[in-house]
DNA sequence: GATAGAATTTAGAGCGCTCTAATTTCCTTT
DNA sequence: AAAGGAAATTAGAGCGCTCTAAATTCTATC
């Protein structure tokens, strides 16, 4: 389908081609009488600006690329909302590339960014090596977002696992938790970092001795399956922090089967603050991560780059927040686990 | 940052840059010799071919642009995996756009993508005009899922939403459930069918007397809002149909609160099939719409339009599903509904 | 009314690629 | 070895826009 073309709206309005690019660009030094001269011909005629024509000419695009790791997860929506409104507000517009979960997908979904020649890239929760990241530095600005990166042309922004796990823990011991257990995410995305929190956090209470963490997989049967476990343990432990919220649901659905009550029997700590957690249902005490913010603060790093040409490397570390809802509280000691007779 | 162009890679190969352009699009008619050659220079300069200088020259972008109303809705990720997966085999890639669930919003993405000049256009649960829907259609293929379009420039993807209602009634009914109460989604988009559909569920089944809407707005309070106006009905219904999985968990949490059995005395069945309904903690008993298989149709029939040159409407309806899980089953009725002294 | 200076407008050369038509090269065949 | 036809390669004209530098038109000043 032919589109009209600048060319046409010149023709139709009595100007050069020239003045119409400066109409439409909204240039200054143009007078109200041709602009609105240009600007009627250009809607008789449906005239809408070619973006390649443009972006070819001008060797810009003022267009972030945003690739996500997997769309399913809802971690991602609102750090898009976070980056497309500061885009919006500092006049880029953003195109969301799908990485499905893997790294050969977002691969593809950086490469397709970059011959769409983006001015930024900003990579959400990448699994792609840091070899394809610094590949990519060279032709767009890049920032990572929940990864680190040790090249000079990458941005990072992170949260502060090792706070979250503090505040649970500091948390449940502040209700008398002393016997705090941790089911882990495995080997998935930030496992690693939020087990070592939890350790170090007991550690910095002095409560070495009440380490113990269950192997999950951040599923809701590996939640579940965990707790399973862990509830055969005399004795067994007031509190679990769990490392996401998925998995914190299979251990609140474990310990609910087992007939315990939930905070006074067992207290549960998720991990994220999904939707899940808000649910009225499950009402799942969690942490928080501010998504929009990291969206917000990986957007104003990659305009620094573009914009104002810094070329140094800037790592941005977030702070989470504790959301105390339903499943955290005091433990309740019964008269059994006291000690003394039935 | 100055990337190196084609008419580098032809000096570098010391061939023409038609040549190149040959090499790069995979073109049959280049000998061995030239293609080595070229494919080596290319990729010792780094060359990453222009999509803008491309499309442009090409008039063609193969690029699919996919608006999606609100990327926090879970139901778009797996219909974008659909799409993406059939563009792919086609050898189109798929740029993802948000509409930030606003009509302005949708719009605005609309136009970008126009500006793009993409190919065509998938609209996924798309909350603008359809004259928009008209005016893009007359500059790229477009396809709308989960919406209607009277226009024969605008294909159509749906899902019956009367086979839905029908499709729990009768399972309700076939456990035995007369008094089948309603919670509809209010003003939201697919409400007014789902509620249609138990209506003409219920008069099929001979239930018209029972037949019972309480208004509910798709969110979680609002399904437990509306099941707290049920409860109080004397005699009060057996069975809950709700117009989606958020609100069927608010249901859900109502009902349990009242001290009831799910689903000897109330069953419920929800909606949509979202990850929540198959939590074990919930295990909701709800409908299935092919949500990959909407992305894999429209996919299809745009290229149909594209490639083919096909200028006719195709409207598509596909089926949805029942899935039979915890909060559905036979009422048992208790010797005081019986009408038996206690 | 002439003139400097500012404000507008425009001509025209690209941006990096594709595409058509023409040219050159390579095989066969005789 | 020359001719004819197929295969491979290339010249060069755009694609629709921006950008620089130059040209034109206004304004204000004297």
């Amino acid at each position: 389908m032919p589109q009209p073309t600048m060319q046409q709206v010149a023709e139709a309005a009595g100007v050069s081609t020239a003045l119409v690019s400066l109409v439409m660009r909204g240039a200054p030094n143009v007078s109200d009488r041709r602009r609105a001269l240009v600007l009627k011909a250009a809607d008789e005629l449906g005239y809408r600006p070619n973006v390649l024509a443009r972006n070819l000419a001008s060797r810009r695009t003022r267009t972030l690329g945003v690739v996500v790791n997997d769309l399913h997860n809802p971690f991602f929506a609102e750090m898009v909302d976070g980056i497309q409104t500061t885009a919006a507000a500092n006049d880029y517009r953003i195109l969301i590339g799908n990485g499905q979960h893997t790294r050969r997908g977002e691969a593809d979904a950086i490469e397709t960014f970059l011959q769409l020649r983006v001015d930024g890239l900003i990579l959400a929760g990448a699994v792609v090596t840091e070899g394809e990241m610094e590949r990519a530095a060279k032709s767009a600005a890049v920032v990572a977002i929940g990864r680190t990166a040790s090249s000079l042309e990458i941005d990072t922004v992170n949260c502060d696992e090792s706070v979250g796990a503090r505040l649970v823990i500091d948390h449940l011991v502040s209700f008398g938790h002393r016997r705090i257990s941790h089911i882990d995410g495995g080997s998935g995305a930030g496992a690693a970092a939020r087990r070592q929190g939890y350790e170090a956090s007991m550690h910095a209470f002095g409560l070495g001795e009440y380490i113990n963490t269950a192997r999950g997989d951040f599923s809701e049967s590996g939640g579940y399956n965990a707790t399973d476990e862990l509830l055969k343990l005399d004795p067994r432990p007031t509190a679990i922090f769990v490392a996401n919220d998925l998995s914190a649901a299979g251990a609140l659905d474990r310990v609910e089967d087992a007939g315990l009550e939930v905070p006074s029997d067992v207290a549960i700590v998720g991990y994220d603050n999904t939707g899940l957690a808000a649910m009225h249902h499950l009402s799942l005490s969690t942490i928080n991560q501010p998504r929009r913010q990291f969206g917000r603060i990986a957007t104003e790093l990659i305009l620094e780059r573009i914009d104002d040409g810094r070329s140094t490397a800037v790592h941005h570390v977030v702070a989470p927040t504790l959301v105390v809802r339903r499943t955290s509280g005091p433990h309740v000691e019964t008269s059994r686990e006291a000690g003394v007779a039935p």
